[in-house]
DNA sequence: CCTCTACGCTTAAACGATTAAGCCTAATCC
DNA sequence: GGATTAGGCTTAATCGTTTAAGCGTAGAGG
């Protein structure tokens, strides 16, 4: 990256002084009166050198590195890896950067690549914020850090998210197993305080006292994180072997992965007898989605939604929090008999 | 991300100049003769006002800014999030950041994403280069900009990279289908003049013909890019319906994922009958890990040993281009019949 | 003929950091 | 006791860019 040519070189090279330089470059001739003749003279030599403006010196005097940064949970995982590429997509196309970081879950983890990313002088962030990171989010939000949380909110802390109705997209799916004639029906969630998780149980268990269940506790499951897949194994284990569930709601991507294998595990048959409904498409079961009905998120408009607000707020200091909730869709394929 | 304190509002508070803040928070103050008192009172006011460097006017000076770009066809792919996720922890426990960008296959773009990221003073790149972007590398090699090429490189341009062993994969998953009893093997690969496919398509052929078959070019297969979906019907139409062939080795995960989901079009019983082979495993067929064997890439350590390499050649001006050619594993799961 | 304005440019200062060089005082050396 | 050295700091310059302010010259206006 050596022998970059800078204002400087072009200003010697055109025999004028490194302002006039500047000027012309960033369109801003005519407001300082350089002659036509001398701006084109800029411009040749500049192409000609192949100058390109150094975004860090001008960030430095500007303030600004029209550069965001985003945490999600895990950037691998496809949910975040489709909602990553179209924030990337949007914000390219209103010339900032995005970088990532991946938290995890984890608080600290959180807390550290914020540190990072804030130490690069970002303008704001999208984030999809874990558990117990409250402390950090008032603090950008007493810092009047421009952010944006997406998939998650804190119900008590007024931050600008966008988000879906997740009571209503757990209602939805509920329901399909209610219409399926099933009377017992499970859930799994993950073991977390997180409101948008809370949002969805809540949606659960009001579709299921609708139908007339009373006791739900024992339809309830809840799996850690980090011990996903020996929670789940006995979590699976239960509900089918012990209580002779046929019916099971994921209430996420990972979880419905996760989910499935230990119900394959079980056998074909248990596997094929049991309904599962899925919150959000996962491209796990991507070839298969006639097979498993899930809960769709507009991944796409929330991802552009997140970075214009943000964008917005980076640009026009709005310091109203900007809230946006999008519905989602129960998409139910064809069911393709696996016993074909 | 308003008042954020500098050397300057420390030395103001200390009572210093700016220099000897800088010292001692870059923990030179040894070597500069800076008094333990005065230091220690200027690690104190740091701390209690939250200091956090402005990385960008530092990389200003040092013309380094421990950041590296990292360009993949699409972050949303599972191959390339899993790669992003192992560059970005790789990167981070090193202190440098990562900035992604998709080409989507797309010179044009490549090229703009690259140039955006180079006015973002990358200290280098790590590159999954697309099919034409051979002039791009060789500027990027004359201005000797640090890079490492992921997943493909270029035959004939001398620039580090890490990739596998693409032949001998082809001759794996070949070999597979040909022991499981098939005479009549077809590959579906991508149209494409990507040295890596080349090597792929030799390893398939070789394999044939060691096995005595001659007649190889009806059962070789390229799809577009773009038309990936109307390629990939009429291919899997005319191999399984008019050629008759139930064994398929797909070059990559995503040409799989559309040839199964055409394969399944054809009905279940064609879908049980076909043998696949599938390059590279995919989390779209995770779950069904059992059924479709596939040629494991060692992802984590390509990653990391890319991001190694390249940190090497930033550091210390390494200019001989260093290569690394994994072996991959073809993993072969118990076959679960889907007949029950 | 003197002043005013327009024009076309330059100088200067700043952003937040780094790094070389210099200055002053007090202690050490022979 | 004069020179040297060590210690503890400051000044100055610089990275590439932006932006306000200033400075000549020439033509217009009175």
């Amino acid at each position: 990256m050596k022998g970059k040519t800078s204002l400087k070189d072009i200003a010697r090279e055109v025999g004028v002084s490194i302002p006039l330089v500047s000027y012309v470059l960033s369109d801003k001739g005519k407001e300082n009166r350089v002659s036509e003749q001398t701006a084109k003279r800029i411009r040749e030599v500049a192409k000609a050198m192949n100058y390109q403006p150094n975004l860090n010196a001008r960030s430095l005097k500007t303030n600004r590195t029209r550069t965001i940064g985003v945490i999600v949970a895990d950037i691998s995982n496809p949910f975040f890896a489709t909602l990553a590429r179209v924030i990337e997509d949007e914000a390219y196309t209103r010339d900032y950067t995005v970088i990532f970081g991946s938290s995890d879950e984890n608080v600290d983890k959180f807390d550290k690549v914020l540190r990072f990313l804030q130490t690069r002088q970002v303008d704001g962030f999208i984030l999809a914020a874990p558990e117990g990171s409250q402390e950090m989010i008032r603090r950008l939000k007493e810092t009047s850090t421009p952010m944006v949380m997406v998939d998650r909110y804190f119900r008590d802390i007024e931050v600008a998210h966008v988000i879906v109705d997740n009571y209503h997209a757990s209602v939805q799916a509920t329901n399909y197993l209610i219409k399926k004639g099933h009377d017992r029906i499970a859930s799994v969630m993950y073991d977390s305080q997180l409101d948008h998780y809370a949002d969805r149980r809540r949606g659960f268990v009001a579709a299921l006292q609708a139908s007339g269940v009373q006791d739900i506790e024992p339809l309830t499951a809840k799996v850690g994180h980090v011990s996903l897949k020996s929670d789940m194994k006995r979590t699976i284990s239960r509900l089918v072997q012990e209580e002779e569930i046929r019916a099971i709601y994921f209430q996420t991507n990972t979880l419905a992965e996760e989910g499935l294998r230990q119900l394959m595990n079980l056998g074909k048959d248990i596997l094929n007898q049991t309904d599962v409904v899925v919150f959000d498409q996962n491209s796990t079961y991507h070839f298969l989605e006639n097979l498993i009905p899930y809960i769709k998120q507009p991944i796409k408009k929330m991802g552009q939604k997140a970075v214009e607000i943000l964008i917005n707020q980076i640009e026009s200091q709005v310091a109203a929090p900007t809230t946006c909730q999008f519905t989602t869709k129960l998409k139910v394929g064809k069911k393709l008999s696996v016993n074909g």
